[in-house]
RNA sequence: GGCCCGAUGGUCAAGCGGCUAAGACACCGCCCUUUCACGGCGGUAACGGGGGUUCGAUUCCCCCUCGGGUCACCA
C-alpha cells in the first residue's frame, strides 16, 4: 500500500542522508568564503547584479574560498536562450570569473548540479523529509481561490498572506487529501509555520548588524505545482549543500529572511543544518522628480550592463565608480595607490554601507576620465579599435586603415604628470578627433571678434608660406609671433595686458586664427602637435579653404 | 495599510560622546595658459524635528517626519 507521502512525492527513491552525503564539507583553509551569484538566466543584466557580483567575488577570492555560478530557473517564463552564455561573457568583461558552477558548455565542480531546474529530485527528498516531520503539507488551493482570499483580507485589513484560518488546507486530513488527489487536482507543497508574529527573532546582518525581526507565521510555498521549488525552498537546500558560508543579496530579500530562517531552523532539527552569514546590500537608485527611487528596467536605459558598452564605458570605469560605492574608503586608497591593481585593495564588509546610494553619472564619468587618462595610447587605441568595431563602423574604418596616425593622435598630451582628460567613454573620441581625418573635418569658422576680415585673411596666406615641418616648437611659435608683430599684434598676451590700447590684439587671437583654420574650430590639443600629425599638405589645403570662405 | 530597512552639503561620504563637522564629484571664482584639457588656490553648501540619557550629543535611546523596500505557485 503507498504511503500518502510516496503518493505527493513520487519518484523520490533517495533519502535526504544519501543527498547529503554527497555534498561533503569543503576542505578550505579557515575563514575561506563561498559565495555564490545566482541569477535568472533572463538574460538581462544590470548594475545591481555587478555590485553585487563584485562583493561575491571579493569575498571568495580574498579568502581564498570559492566563488560560483548557480543559475536560478526555476521559473521558465525568466528563462531566455543564450541566457547563462550573457551572464558568463558579461562578468568576464569585468574580470569577474567563476571557480566553479555553470560554465558556457556545462559546469565544473562537485557540487553540482548547478542548474536548479536539473535538481528538481534534490528538492522533492527534502521536501518530503519536511512532510513527513509534519512540517509540510499539500495545498490544494487553486489561483482564485487565493486571490479571492486576498481581497478578503484586504477588505478586512487582515495582513495577506497563508497562514492561521486562511490556511485552508493545513490542517485537512488524510481523507480529504486523498480525494483532492484522486480527483487529480494540482496542488503545491507549503511549509507548515510554527512562528508567531509577536515574537522577535535576532538576526546578525553583515552590513546591518543586530536587527530584531518578527516571526514568520505564513505558510509559504515550497513546491510549486509542477513540482519546481521556489526561490526561498531552493535557497535553503542549495546553499546548504553547496556550503555556501556568505549569501549577498539585496535588501529587498530582507522582508522574507524569517521565512529563510525559519526554514533552517526546522532543517536544524532535521539534520542540523545551520543559516550562512547574509549580507543584504544596500540598493542603487535614482533620482526622478525629485524622489527616489529603484532603478527601473523600463524606464533607465543606465540599469543595463549593456548600456555602458554601447556608450563605451571602459568596464574597469565601472567596477573602479562601484568600488567608491561599495567600499567608502576606496577612492582614498586608489589616490594613494593609482596604477595598483583593483584586486589589492582590501575589501572589507565593514565598509559597506546600509543606505541606499544615488547612482551618480557625474561621479561615473570623473572615475573613468581618470582611468581612460592613466592608460598609454596604445592601450587606449585597442579599447578604442575594439569599440568602434562594434558601434561605430565608419569611425573603425579610419581607426584601422592607419593606426600609427590614430595611435599619435591618442598619444598628443598623454602619458605626462598632468595628462589631458578629455575622454570619459570612447564615444567621446571621434568628435575629439574628428578634425584630423578629411572624412570627418567639418569646420566651423569662427575667429575672434576683434579681428578684421582683412588680418585674418592676411595671416592664412602668410603662414601658409612660412610652415615648415622641420621648426621645433620654439620655432615654430616664434613664427607665429613675428607675424603677429608684423600685423599689429602683441606677440606677447603680457605685453597686450600692460597696453591693450597700443595693439590690435595679441599673439593669442592670431594663433585662433590658425587654429580655426586648420582644426575647423576654437578648442583643440597643442596646435604645434596637431599640425605636425596633420602634415604640410593637409594644413595648407586647410589653410586655402579657410581663405576661401572668407573671400566669399 | 502591516512589516522591514534607512536618514551628515545637490550627490557619494568620513565621523563611531568633546572636531573651526574631513575628503571626492558637481557648481562658482581666481591663477597658470596661444584655445581647450590638465594643474594650483579659494568659495557656496550638511548633522530632518521633538523629547530623553549625559557635565557635554552628529554620535546612545524613544517618538514623529521623510525616503526606500516588501507583502506571488517571480526571483
Amino acid at each position: 500500500m503507498e504511503s500518502l507521502a510516496e503518493r505527493l512525492f513520487p519518484g523520490v527513491t533517495e533519502t535526504p542522508e544519501q543527498i547529503i552525503a554527497r555534498y561533503p564539507k569543503r576542505n578550505l583553509p579557515e575563514g575561506a568564503a563561498v559565495t555564490r551569484f545566482a541569477p535568472s538566466p533572463t538574460g538581462f543584466m544590470h548594475l545591481g547584479n555587478l555590485y553585487g557580483a563584485i562583493v561575491d567575488e571579493r569575498l571568495a577570492h580574498r579568502s581564498g574560498g570559492v566563488f560560483m555560478l548557480r543559475i536560478e530557473d526555476t521559473d521558465l517564463k525568466r528563462s531566455v536562450n543564450k541566457g547563462v552564455e550573457k551572464i558568463i561573457s558579461t562578468l568576464g568583461r569585468f574580470g569577474l570569473c567563476f571557480d566553479e558552477g555553470v560554465t558556457r558548455d556545462g559546469e565544473r565542480g562537485n557540487y553540482g548540479p548547478y542548474r536548479q531546474r536539473q535538481r528538481e529530485k534534490i528538492y522533492k527528498v527534502f521536501a518530503k523529509a519536511l512532510f513527513e516531520a509534519g512540517r509540510a503539507y499539500p495545498c490544494f488551493a487553486t489561483e482564485e481561490e487565493l486571490k479571492e482570499m486576498r481581497e478578503r483580507q484586504k477588505a478586512v485589513k487582515d495582513n495577506p498572506g497563508y497562514y492561521g484560518k486562511y490556511a485552508i488546507w493545513r490542517d485537512a486530513d488524510e481523507e480529504r487529501i486523498l480525494k483532492a488527489l484522486d480527483e487529480g487536482r494540482p496542488y503545491v507543497i507549503r511549509f507548515r509555520s510554527q512562528g508567531d508574529p509577536s515574537r522577535k527573532i535576532i538576526h546578525n546582518d553583515l552590513i546591518r548588524g543586530r536587527m530584531e525581526i518578527p516571526e514568520n507565521n505564513n505558510d509559504f510555498v515550497l513546491l510549486k505545482s509542477d513540482g519546481i521549488p521556489t526561490y526561498h525552498f531552493a535557497h535553503v537546500v542549495d546553499d546548504t549543500l553547496m556550503g555556501t558560508t556568505h549569501v549577498v543579496r539585496d535588501e529587498s530579500w530582507l522582508p522574507t529572511l524569517p521565512w529563510h530562517l525559519e526554514m533552517f531552523a526546522a532543517m536544524k532539527e532535521l539534520f542540523g543544518w545551520k543559516p550562512p552569514k547574509y549580507i543584504h546590500t544596500a540598493q542603487l537608485l535614482k533620482l526622478d522628480n525629485g524622489k527616489k527611487r529603484k532603478l527601473s528596467k523600463r524606464k533607465d536605459p543606465e540599469l543595463a550592463l549593456d548600456y555602458y558598452g554601447a556608450e563605451g564605458y571602459p568596464e574597469q570605469s565601472l567596477v573602479e565608480y562601484l568600488m567608491t560605492v561599495l567600499n567608502s574608503n576606496y577612492e582614498e586608497w586608489r589616490a594613494a595607490n593609482p596604477d595598483a591593481d583593483q584586486r589589492d585593495f582590501p575589501f572589507s564588509i565593514k565598509k559597506m554601507s546600509a543606505a541606499g546610494a544615488l547612482f551618480d553619472m557625474d561621479k561615473l564619468i570623473d572615475v573613468s576620465k581618470n582611468l581612460i587618462a592613466r592608460m598609454g595610447a596604445d592601450e587606449v587605441y585597442s579599447s578604442l579599435y575594439a569599440w568602434a568595431n562594434a558601434y561605430d563602423p565608419e569611425f573603425f574604418a579610419l581607426l584601422d586603415a592607419d593606426p600609427d596616425y590614430a595611435r599619435a593622435i591618442l598619444g598628443i598630451g598623454r602619458g605626462g604628470k598632468k595628462p589631458r582628460k578629455d575622454l570619459a567613454v570612447w564615444k567621446d573620441a571621434k568628435p575629439y578627433m574628428a578634425f584630423f581625418y578629411d572624412e570627418l573635418f567639418a569646420p566651423e569658422y569662427v575667429y575672434p571678434e576683434n579681428m578684421p576680415g582683412e588680418d585674418i585673411l592676411a595671416v592664412l596666406k602668410v603662414y601658409a608660406g612660412i610652415y615648415d615641418t622641420s621648426d621645433d616648437s620654439a620655432a615654430w611659435f616664434d613664427k607665429i609671433k613675428t607675424l603677429s608683430a608684423r600685423l599689429g599684434y602683441a606677440p606677447e598676451t603680457k605685453l597686450y595686458k600692460a597696453a591693450p590700447e597700443a595693439y590690435k590684439g595679441h599673439v593669442g587671437d592670431v594663433s585662433m586664427v590658425l587654429r580655426v583654420a586648420v582644426t575647423g574650430r576654437q578648442n583643440s590639443p597643442d596646435l604645434y602637435e596637431v599640425m605636425r600629425l596633420l602634415g604640410k599638405d593637409k594644413i595648407l589645403k586647410r589653410l586655402e579653404k579657410a581663405a576661401d570662405q572668407l573671400e566669399r
